[in-house]
Order: structure tokens, then C-alpha cells, then sequence
DNA sequence: AAAGATTGACCGCTCAATCTTA
DNA sequence: TAAGATTGAGCGGTCAATCTTT
């Protein structure tokens, strides 16, 4: 995304960029992408098995892309599908136990990368940062 | 990226993504994307046809990449590949008219939209902006 | 008919392997 | 051998069309 490199906008983007290169670079040390840590963490935090439909909502995507990710998830590994004997047009995710371990793994990471974040923004900026983000909603 | 929303630095992406989809929107408005629109913009600016390879170079991206957009690019009209005579590996890609055309309207798009974006800004945050995109660099 | 999931086609990106020309 | 471009496979996302179940 490198027009016009001495705008204020692309500046802010492409560092946003930068940030998440590093964050996706975290994740990969652990064999997971930001994207299936995603995944792992709802479905941790649900302790349950979710509907795909229910998980692409969560992530902000639309169902097809769903339905892709838990295909290449389950080959992996993390997770399996199970049906659901109460509304048969329903197929949820489970965790499997390779699943459960990275996503702890994965949330070691992201805490890891999040500290890391913090210290290096400027303490002062704070508060301009949030009043920014404030207007950009 | 939806993970752990009460935190700063998934306001920050998640703030840089709206950005990125309403700028995504506008360029959507001509027809264009803003991956179309870089490559457009550095073959009006050079004024010449460009090799694939330096194309890539200058979008910090893989060549294979920059082969497979320039093909989309030429199935839509926007450019069309011509052989370098100095040098037989070599493709270049040459603006059309039509690419021309959308290039230009690409441009009024991205203007339009910086204007906001500076506007949207409080005028007292632009030296915290700068400082934090320093400190992430 | 409407909801849940899937499929197929496409955009945009990566990598590894290949083919041609220098 | 190096460099330039391409191909093939894969990730992650969209949309439109389809199939099954409610």
C-alpha cells in the first residue's frame, strides 16, 4: 500500500501493516496465523463446541470463509466437526487436544506481542492515540 | 481480528482496517482497487513501461505476484504486456487508455479521500500521530 | 420460504519449482 | 550460473449459486 509515502494516512497504514507482519510472525512461531488463533480462542473460551455460522459472526466474516478455514483447520488438526442432533442443518467445531495446546500457545504469544506493544508506545501518547481511534470509529 | 477488542493495539488494527476498507470503497467507486490503483500510479508517474520485476519491487511484493495482477489487469484493459528488445526475459507493462483513464480517476478518489482523513483528525493529535509512527517503525 | 453449510469462481498474497535468456 | 517471468499449490478473504433441513 505504498502511495503517496509522505501522507499521514499512509504512513498510519503502513505501519498498521507493519504491526501486524510482526503479530502474524508470533503466531507462526507456534504454527498457528492471527486467523486460526482466532478460531482456537473462541472456541476455548466458549468450552464448547460452536456452530460454524456462530464462529464466522464472531470473526466478522461471512460463512463461506468459514466453512474453508475449519476445512483446513480440521486437516491440520485443531479442530474436528461434530453435528448437532438438535437442528441437523447445523455443523459445529470442537477442539481437539492439539487445538486446546496451541491455542495456549498462541495466547502466550499475543500477551508476549501486546506487552511488547505497549512499551513501545510512548506512555505520553496514550491518550492522543485513543482520542485518534475515537474519531477514526 | 477481532481478538481481545479492549485492548490498544486491537483498536489500532482494527481502526487501520476500517480505514483500509472505506479507502478499498472509494477506489471501488471507479472500478478500481487499491492494488490496481498502486500499479496504475507508477506506470502514469514513470511515464514509460515498467518491467514486471521493478513493478514488484516498487509495490514490496513477490514477482509471481506482480505476474499473476498484471495478467488480471490486461484481461480487464488497464495494461498491456510489450517485450523489451534489450533484453528478451524482460515484460514490461504499458499503461492503455483505459488504464489511463481509471488511473486519473483513481487519483481524484485517493485525494478525495486523504482530505477526509485529514479532516476527520484532531489537528492536536498530529505530532502524538507522528511520534507513535515513529516509535513503531 | 428462510436458515445453515457448502461449492465454485474470483482477488490478492506467499512460497517453491521451472523455463528462458544473459 | 544469474536474472526475469511464469506456474502450481496454498492461505485468507469476497460473492453468487446450491443443497438440505427447518
Amino acid at each position: 500500500m505504498a502511495r503517496n509515502p509522505d501522507t499521514l494516512l499512509h504512513l498510519l497504514l503502513h505501519a498498521a501493516h507493519g504491526l501486524e507482519d510482526r503479530l502474524e510472525a508470533a503466531f507462526a512461531s507456534v504454527e498457528l496465523s492471527s486467523t486460526r488463533y482466532q478460531v482456537l480462542e473462541q472456541l476455548a473460551a466458549a468450552g464448547e463446541p460452536l456452530a460454524l455460522g456462530e464462529l464466522a459472526d464472531r470473526a466478522s466474516c461471512v460463512r463461506s470463509n468459514m466453512t474453508q478455514l475449519v476445512d483446513r483447520m480440521e486437516k491440520d488438526g485443531l479442530v474436528r466437526r461434530v453435528g448437532d442432533p438438535d437442528d441437523r442443518r447445523s455443523v459445529r467445531a470442537e477442539l481437539t487436544a492439539l487445538g486446546r495446546e496451541r491455542q495456549k500457545q498462541g495466547a502466550r504469544q499475543l500477551a508476549a506481542f501486546r506487552k511488547e506493544f505497549a512499551a513501545a508506545l510512548p506512555a505520553r501518547d496514550r491518550a492522543a492515540l485513543e482520542r485518534l481511534l475515537a474519531a477514526l470509529g
